[in-house]
DNA sequence: ACAGAAATTTGATCCAGATCAATGCCCGCG
DNA sequence: CGCGGGCATTGATCTGGATCAAATTTCTGT
């Protein structure tokens, strides 16, 4: 069940978003080949672009919350989206962040079965469920893209269990870090400094700690030179290496 | 990297099991209606028989190794799998357990993602992922179906992210009883008393916790009453509503 | 530039679960 | 039917990270 978040007990994601006036043209989309678009030719876009609206969001705005009824799908075209689950004493666990170019919002039963909410100035494409099925059955390489990134969430989870059940708090932030680094890679960001745009609070809830241990956890990794904090929430990484032995337990 | 496994390092998945020789037609298939070939019409059937091998597994004998090519694609259909992920130093963390209907083996990359080893005797189907793309091709029915379990297998690892991150040893152990006991009745099997097949090594390893802490756990839940342990692996539970109530933190 | 709020860092203490160490139990096998 | 070898259980102790409690720094809006 879909417990009550106390501290955001509004539940209508709709109406906070403003929806972009502009259609501008998806052939222009700076995120189309990491995402299920990419499976499309031109021609096929405008079909694509027919049945999407674009939301921008404000940090904290929810995209929808665990037990709605999961009507839409959502792509990340620009910021962060945090995508998290809750206890009914209001522990929580992030299950991911999402960036430009990743997907979201797939639900077996007809409801969410997590939260989602933008963490900095987010724009989205929303897909109403039933037409974008619609088209996945008319584009069956468009489906097969959507699949193959399924499958990859699912080598990603299994990685997360590895290190939410059996990793320190320094391996847990070695590894962050790397991620990080590694997925603003595959999106053409710079790599290092990595942005790092969540909360110690929400990294937290993503690596299975405390702030406090995450905050702690970052000075000794400071401290022992394998970090530099930098202004506006970057982080350098001073050897990829060694941090990597670190994330690997080595 | 794929690390090594200091106690199995025998690598060849392959000559240990015995290839069944009767090929019994998967329209008597006990666990068709779970898995993919629950998409296929009888007259279909035949062909997905024609792509596959019947393997028989004892305890312990390996399916695949993480990081080797991923040549193969499984069902089970009797029996019982554990797949799981280790770390350099030999820490472990099981990713799931597999029972009679599911499925095992989808890879992004070209190799696999975990280790797969049976737990009891086993039986599984074993198709060659090329074959068996060709016929998803072929039925976008069978592949749609496919989605839909990969899909539900992303679901069911966020609640274990939720349970590694955020649950106690009693909570975790509790929502570990409550899911073979579910998973049990989904395949017609009898759900309480529940058959535990594993043995606690495994189950600490499943949920990030010690053997220790796994039979502290049971012993604290059957002295509280809520559960009693029954020779031959299995365990009654006594009040599926108390149980949920424990896994849920309450 | 400044006040107030929010996020981060740091410190002191605590405790759930890990670790180390026997002991008990069950089951297959000669 | 008794012996041996994994499992499982229980006990004693330790510790990494949680919790409780202040500072301090960094954002926000005016």
């Amino acid at each position: 069940m879909a417990s009550l978040d106390l501290k955001t007990s509004r539940s209508i994601p709709e109406p906070i978003s403003r929806i972009a006036t502009l259609s501008s043209p998806c052939s222009a989309c700076s995120v189309r080949q990491l995402t299920i678009c990419a499976a499309l030719e031109e021609r096929e876009l405008s079909e694509i672009s027919a049945i999407l609206s674009r939301l921008e969001l404000e940090p904290g705005d929810p995209l929808f919350f665990e037990g709605e009824p999961a009507r839409h799908l959502f792509n990340v075209t620009a910021g962060a989206v945090k995508i998290y689950k809750l206890l009914a004493d209001g522990r929580r666990q992030m299950t991911g962040f999402l960036f430009p170019g990743d997907f979201l919002g797939l639900a077996n039963d007809e409801t969410y079965a997590y939260s989602a909410t933008a963490i900095t100035k987010t724009w989205v494409c929303r897909f109403p469920r039933g037409k974008l099925e619609n088209l996945l059955k008319r584009f069956p390489k468009m489906e097969r893209r959507l699949f193959a990134m399924a499958s990859h969430e699912l080598a990603v989870a299994q990685e997360q269990m590895l290190l939410l059940g059996r990793k320190t708090a320094r391996e847990k932030i070695a590894s962050f870090l790397l991620m990080l680094s590694g997925r603003a890679v595959r999106r053409g960001q710079t790599d290092n400094p990595v942005s790092v745009p969540m909360t110690r609070a929400d990294i937290g809830d993503y690596l299975g700690l405390t702030t406090e241990t995450v905050s702690r956890t970052f000075t000794q990794l400071r401290q022992s030179d394998m970090i530099t904090l930098l202004p506006g929430g970057k982080v350098q990484l001073n050897g990829r290496d060694r941090l990597e032995e670190v994330a690997e337990g080595g």
